[in-house]
DNA sequence: ATCCCTGCAAACGCTTTGCACATGA
DNA sequence: TCATGTGCAAAGCGTTTGCAGGGAT
């Protein structure tokens, strides 16, 4: 699902932004990118990315948009997952609220859940090991209950 | 640290009776492997375990290690993580409590922590979704207080 | 005597890198 | 103008695979 145009122009901007203020061009490889990330939900790999821009409007290399997705990761737009695949994956995370993932083994299906005793835990954490907790990551590998 | 005779011996005798109930050959390769493993605390990657066992004792080839390696996951002798390097790292889980993993990130030190909200979640999860949770993965990124 | 396991090296697949050309500032 | 960004292809690198010879059963 897109997101509304004023809040694509939001994202637009926070990315300027963050371009302007690390001295990085404002290309138009770099936004189309940006763009095509915000224009569908969901997790994706760099190379369905790569086959959707090429298949369409824009035409970027492979290396542009590991360049892109680094900038991305930087400046807080995007987030990376390793589901335990060989392969990255990536999803938005403006107007995304932070989230866990729950992976059903049996399907490769991923769920999303929030849970406020993970905050509690990083709260505790960071208190008892004397660290700032910048970031974490939880996955939960699941089979389902329902029967076939 | 090394584990007592008395729990090595447990630890034989459990990939032993893996190996026989899964009609798999029980090679010298697969024991020295394991007792390799066994023999040290912590982390470690299948090309440090390559290095060490090639300069030691025992000398086994990269595909071998792959492969036992694998036969140890499944027997459920060791855990396998992704602390978000390119490499895998493993470490030995028998005889060792489930426990999830501090990374400070700008030493690339691992510290381990144990928190029973964990398993609430785990178990609250599993209700709502519907699921069976088979295993979990939590890891921390945090940066050290200290000042240097 | 089987046929699974091992070792070696080549293949794989995702990611990174080098380099020449293009382009934003 | 000219340093930075892009595209292409090659290189990297951990892991997997194919195959011939060896060893467990």
């Amino acid at each position: 699902m897109a997101l509304k145009n004023t809040k694509i122009d939001k994202v637009i901007d926070v990315f300027t932004k963050f371009l302007n203020h690390h001295n990085h061009r404002k290309t138009p490889e770099r936004f189309s990118i940006l763009s095509e990330i915000y224009s569908t939900d969901g997790h994706f790999d760099i190379d369905s990315l790569y086959e959707k821009m090429n298949k369409k409007n824009y035409r970027v290399s492979r290396a542009t948009l590991y360049n892109t997705i680094e900038l991305l990761l930087e400046s807080g737009l995007v987030r990376k997952h390793q589901f335990g695949d060989s392969f990255s994956q990536y999803e938005r995370s403006y107007f995304n609220n932070q989230h866990d993932h729950i992976i059903i083994t049996d399907t490769g299906e991923v769920k999303e859940f929030c849970d406020p005793r993970i905050q509690s835990i990083k709260k505790d954490i960071e208190e008892i090991f004397d660290v700032n907790i910048e970031d974490h990551s939880l996955y939960l590998y699941a089979t389902s209950r329902k029967k076939k």
